[in-house]
DNA sequence: TTAGTTTCCGGAGCGATGCTCCGTTTTGTC
DNA sequence: GACAAAACGGAGCATCGCTCCGGAAACTAA
């Protein structure tokens, strides 16, 4: 198991000189074009924007998934990280469960196509689904659990079913004024409160 | 206003012979190919399986998303119809479109990739979420006005909003017992059943 | 039937994209 | 400076969407 390097973090150490450099570079445009043309944006594209064969980017990052979850890694640390910060100062447990939901929406809408990408069925973008899995299914699954133990919401939900369908209500065109993902997570974390009284 | 045939629904009529034949023979290959390899599938395998070549296709189906309105048509109309009835017929407007949904969703996940090409951002299948809208849009927009009528529902939701959110959750690969989107969609549901009392 | 006309067909071909292979260049070392 | 290892770059192959045009097939008229 590779614990200090889960999704190559830093494989530049050790490597050579230019190595580390292209790396880098790599890095940076395909951030720029992922902003103008989305995750599924064309290699070619971006190899002309970091001045750099394709196969270059192919040694550094196999697939899409490594280069994609290379460009987010960061955002997706923070948001893990923020998931028990949030247990600690939120008034309540679901208050907490509901703003990290919040941070990973955000998250999600302002990356060009990435909720398609996780939710896609091409091979290409399996690793990312489980990078974001072994990332933040566990920040996702304790704050689940402290909102249940606390009575805030019904049992029975598993976090895994909870993410992908938020994710998925985040696919989609953007700037759509009818479609706003936000009301209806809103409307299922409504569902998830329990008024199962009967 | 083309009232008779809003989507290519018999434009056979009047052409040659072979056309029509031809016509036929390419709607039962896709339906065939729209279950082994998806509604993405490529035109080739359609065109090969049909014994038709490309051209073939491309003059009946302007466009993909012709192609598949035209597989599916009748099971959008059923499923279309299904609306006044159900509120004809169930308990409370809720039941009626809580069982819609229902119907919505079976259409849905038993079609590959369908609900991930209704939403894709590919311009190819744009004519294929109009159509969608045009025939179901008003359907549940009935049901959804019925259910707030009738105290069941909070107002405040658009039908667009509601049938976009569903047609999300059934987007991604089948069989994952981890995921059932009906769970989703139930607590959506249960989120919009007004306890808004405050 | 047959000749003529109109409609329709088929697949070669073009551009785009994912991904690989291999000759060349750069880097690090002695 | 020479040498080996590492990294590079882009030509090249495969796939797919879509079009174009020469030819075949279906209708019509005599």
């Amino acid at each position: 198991m590779a614990t200090e390097s889960p999704a190559g973090e830093s494989p530049s150490r050790g490597k050579r000189a230019d190595a580390q450099r292209n790396r880098q570079t790599v890095l940076a445009a395909a951030a720029e074009v992922f902003v103008i043309s989305g995750v599924d944006a064309p290699i070619r594209q971006i190899a002309a924007r970091a001045g750099v064969g394709m196969a270059t980017i192919y040694r550094h990052f196999p697939t899409r998934a490594d280069l994609v979850t290379a460009v987010y890694r960061h955002q997706i640390e923070e948001c893990a990280e923020a998931g028990p910060d949030l247990l600690a100062s939120a008034d309540s447990p679901f208050d907490a469960l509901s703003q990290w939901i919040d941070l990973f929406v955000d998250f999600l809408v302002t990356k060009h196509g990435l909720a398609d990408a996780l939710q896609s069925d091409s091979d290409r973008f399996t690793a990312l689904h489980a990078y974001f899995l072994d990332r933040l299914l566990p920040v996702c699954t304790q704050l689940l659990d402290a909102a249940v133990e606390a009575g805030d919401i019904r049992p029975g939900t598993q976090a895994y079913e909870l993410m992908r369908g938020i994710g998925n209500l985040c696919i989609g065109r953007d700037n759509d004024p009818r479609y706003n993902p936000r009301r209806l997570i809103a409307l299922l974390l409504q569902g998830l409160q329990r008024p199962q009284a009967s």
